[in-house]
DNA sequence: TTTGCTAATGAAAATCATTTTCAATAAGTA
DNA sequence: TACTTATTGAAAATGATTTTCATTAGCAAA
């Protein structure tokens, strides 16, 4: 997924093209790690000063409403976002570098349709995310 | 498990016990869904009015690192924590009333190797969680 | 092009959750 | 019972996020 595709998405959806907004997109699509507002605020800045943390906080959330980033929870804190993976997708990451792999859901259709007979409950959705260290980041 | 038994693990780390800690463990031990700070406070301020907020999150703080709670991770918010299953277990959540129920880990290990083999990851940790609806909210 | 409407912007203020500070209190041991 | 010190609640401080508002700029229509 490309930064262009994410602004043809934003103006196919009523939103306007600013400087602001290109920069944020492009920084968090070119990010292979999950980013804070604040890191995002931070490292685009660097290349459009007159950025505010406010544009970055309201561009966020429209990339998540489209749902062109996802937000990452982690045990320090849930509030970095990455870009999105196409169709249903899980994230693997990296507890050294923060790098962030995606995999497909495979199949946990059978544990859930033993859960739910076991349970009772209806289940219509399931987050799982793995965490351990990337090929780089890991000892030899 | 239950609050006294909560409350001796307190006691045995070394923590004093207050009335304030009494409160705290057996509003959060209690509950079926789980609570935030906040809500903490507002339950247990019904029995125990002199109770300040301050003291529910440094509480809950030590009955985290106590392994007796655990942080509950939703769409809406992360603030929210329940009593800890035992051993490697799971959520399962209900959508419509909040109640939470829990369930073994069964096997992630044959997904978890065939992802380790596909991304060069080596895996140590993997958070799953499912929602849906419990058996009594879901339709007929 | 140029114009005009209005969405989008950044700064500052407001809000909300959480943490820190501190003097008073009370748990639990000696 | 007395003493030590962990714990308390209130208030202040902090940090993240949201709201407000006057100004700016995107872009559709002329």
């Amino acid at each position: 997924m490309s930064a262009e595709i994410w602004l043809t998405q934003l103006h196919e959806n009523g939103y306007r093209l600013t400087d602001a907004r290109r920069i944020v997109v492009e920084t968090v699509e070119k990010s292979a790690r999950a980013l804070t507002p604040i890191e995002v605020y931070d490292i685009a800045r660097k290349k459009y000063r007159a950025l505010g943390l406010v544009t970055v906080y309201r561009t966020l959330e429209k990339l998540e409403e489209l749902h062109l980033i996802q937000r990452v929870h982690q045990p320090l804190g849930c509030q970095a976002f990455i870009s999105a993976g196409e169709g249903h997708q899980h994230l693997l990451l990296c507890q050294n570098c923060g790098q962030v792999a995606f995999f497909e859901g495979d199949d946990l259709d059978v544990l859930t349709k033993s859960i739910a007979k076991k349970t009772g409950y209806q289940i219509s959705e399931h987050w799982l995310q793995l965490f351990g260290l990337c090929a780089d980041c890991r000892p030899i």
